[in-house]
DNA sequence: TTGATTACCTAGCGCTTGCTTGGTTAAAAT
DNA sequence: ATTTTAACCAAGCAAGCGCTAGGTAATCAA
């Protein structure tokens, strides 16, 4: 039987498909290659996992969740609207770009390789991480920092900031924080 | 032999393999659903084609193409800075949304699914893409439409653009000109 | 001491995949 | 009238894929 759901080693082996999904994508990650990473032969791997979806489900479980709790914190840690929204924006870059960023960044692209079935389960991290920024944006918007449509205005802002994944290449020199800062004077420069 | 690089044939079933791409990804088609949905046998796409790849290659070529005549067009039936961006960012959010979108998506999402000596030979459509739009920025700049390190702006303003991919859903009522309005609010409101 | 549980291995099955080979047919070119 | 070419089909091969079955060794509770 299958049922561990939530061993160390587990999770072990998650964070090595997470890295194998984000360098060659779900489908061209085979078993194999997953198994020779972790250390053990391909068919053991289902011993963890029912079958090669579930590991697709594991990291993105994985990458949804580290994600929420960052925000979550982020928003405490916080007071003004302002500050809010810049850590929230920093926060999202060190996500997207630090080191746990793999499961991170497969579940943005690989959630079209889900089926329906999971897709419905992890859909309740995803509504309330958006729920969190949708509440960062309402807040900007009170404090006249953004004008517009909120639900709008939080798909341009967290569009633009996803959308770096397909570009941003950390280099000694350009600082991650320096990217924030600008990206917070294009989205706001009201006042 | 294969040869025929430009048939009309060829274009039919380029246009055909670009819907299935967006729907299934690259690869989860095979050449057997893009047969069916053409008319033929499997065997009989490589009479067009010397090989898969070949066939994503040629629908990234079309979708390239496309975009970039349309944005060149766009440019020369402006005058000013800002008539010029507010035309390209209706552009580009009718490329993504259109009825000829399927071969510019895929050229978007699977890029990485290229052989890296078919990316060498697209980037330099690629590449005149993003200058046109730089210079569009660049001029944007220079009437204080926007403010920043040009570079980043133009990131910044393609990557919200592009990420529409993932959340748009044309409804009828809602008009793609009342986004591309509320996002050119978004990225200027300075005066 | 025994029995269960966990974590693996060995070996390979069955299926799908991209692609090939050798032919056919109809139209166009000579 | 004959040859060439373009566009297809029929049949199937080899490789790689996810996954399974049956077994072993170590750990640990009863």
């Amino acid at each position: 039987m299958t049922i561990p759901k939530q061993s160390l080693r587990r999770k072990e082996i998650t964070t090595v498909a997470a890295k194998l999904f984000k360098k060659h994508s779900f489908d061209r990650t085979t078993v194999r290659m997953i198994a020779k990473d972790a250390g053990i032969k391909s068919g053991s791997l289902f011993h963890h996992y029912k079958d090669k979806e579930e590991i697709l489900y594991a990291v993105i479980e994985q990458g949804l969740s580290g994600a929420l709790d960052t925000l979550k914190k982020t928003i405490k840690e916080t007071n003004s609207a302002e500050e809010n929204l810049k850590a929230a924006i920093l926060r999202q870059l060190k996500t997207l770009h630090g080191k746990d960023k793999d499961a991170h960044i497969v579940s943005i692209i690989e959630w079209s390789s889900l089926d329906e079935a999971s897709r419905q389960q992890l859909i309740v991290i995803r509504d309330e991480y958006e729920a969190h920024w949708q509440y960062i944006i309402d807040a900007a918007i009170s404090e006249g920092l953004l004008q517009g449509q909120p639900r709008l205005q939080r798909l341009f802002v967290l569009g633009s900031l996803n959308w770096t994944i397909h570009w941003y290449k950390p280099k000694h020199g350009v600082q991650i924080e320096d990217t924030a800062d600008e990206f917070y004077r294009f989205i706001t420069k009201s006042g």
